[in-house]
DNA sequence: ACTAATTAGTTGTATGTGCAACTAAAAAAG
DNA sequence: CTTTTTTAGTTGCACATACAACTAATTAGT
């Protein structure tokens, strides 16, 4: 190994990993790795626009799109015509997701424990600083604009 | 925003921001952020085998082989059987890859530097330690093997 | 009010990626 | 030396993702 990755090749790599774990550990719900961020931000709050989803997630509207289709098929979400503005949809969980929200979750928090093994309290912070930072700097080249809140 | 990303998310944003990145300053060369990787692995060494490549690069073989389809497509590298093994071919850079081989490592770099932009140098070299021991962690736990010589 | 511009969402197309199943060649087993 | 197993690479399929172009609805401009 050349030893010389490129932030991009190490955090492809992180991405790579997370979704092989978590494809693993979700295909006994019937989803996997692309539709878990979008359940994530449903279960901390429902009833809101795919365009929300989308903005929050940082996500392509197509994207999301697709990912809502699937959850729909697994009979995670549903999604109605929001009546204050024809074009939109109200996406909204179902019983079935709000009873395995438990378990979902878990598996996420599994990974990170597996991902931050070795990591100090402080370590962990860090890190998680240093990933958004990046980000930050990235987006602010690519967009020079749309900081969002934290 | 709900602020709490997992590893996974900001990983898989960093990746996407690098791609789009790369994508737009690559495209000049008719080549695309899939097939960096490659490239820069051969351009430290060539003459190789595609195996070389996916496992130096933690690639999937599959991933290798169409990718280094597109850069025989863009001309950057031929692919020869090797006489000493006729299952293998050995990889090899073109003129036109050679002569490109600045350009295209400074646009490399250039991301570096905006990602990496308010970073000290301590810092830097604690994210490429955390960025490094986080993928530990997570082939350790999902192979329970193969750890390759740093 | 009516046209023009914006917005929410979808579909088509493309890239990057991995797994399963395959072919062909080499290496190991007997 | 055959037979079996392993290895290098490809093809088919699937998923995550994004951009361009589109439709339909809402908002802004005048």
């Amino acid at each position: 190994m050349t030893q010389h990755y490129s932030i991009g090749r190490l955090s492809s790599r992180i991405t790579n990993l997370s979704h092989l774990y978590l494809n693993n550990h979700l295909q006994k719900y019937g989803i996997s790795s692309g539709q878990l961020p979008i359940l994530m931000r449903l279960y901390h709050q429902d009833d809101i626009h795919q365009e929300t989803i989308s903005h929050d997630l940082l996500l392509d509207k197509t994207t999301c799109t697709r990912a809502i289709k699937k959850l729909i098929d697994a009979g995670f979400i549903i999604k109605d015509h929001d009546p204050a503005d024809k074009r939109a949809y109200k996406i909204k969980l179902t019983n079935k997701a709000i009873n395995q929200k438990k378990e979902i979750r878990h598996a996420l928090h599994n990974w990170r424990t597996i991902l931050l093994a070795d990591f100090t309290q402080e370590e962990q912070k860090q890190f998680l600083q240093y990933l958004h930072r990046t980000i930050d700097n990235a987006q602010h080249h690519l967009y020079q604009k749309e900081q969002q809140e934290s």
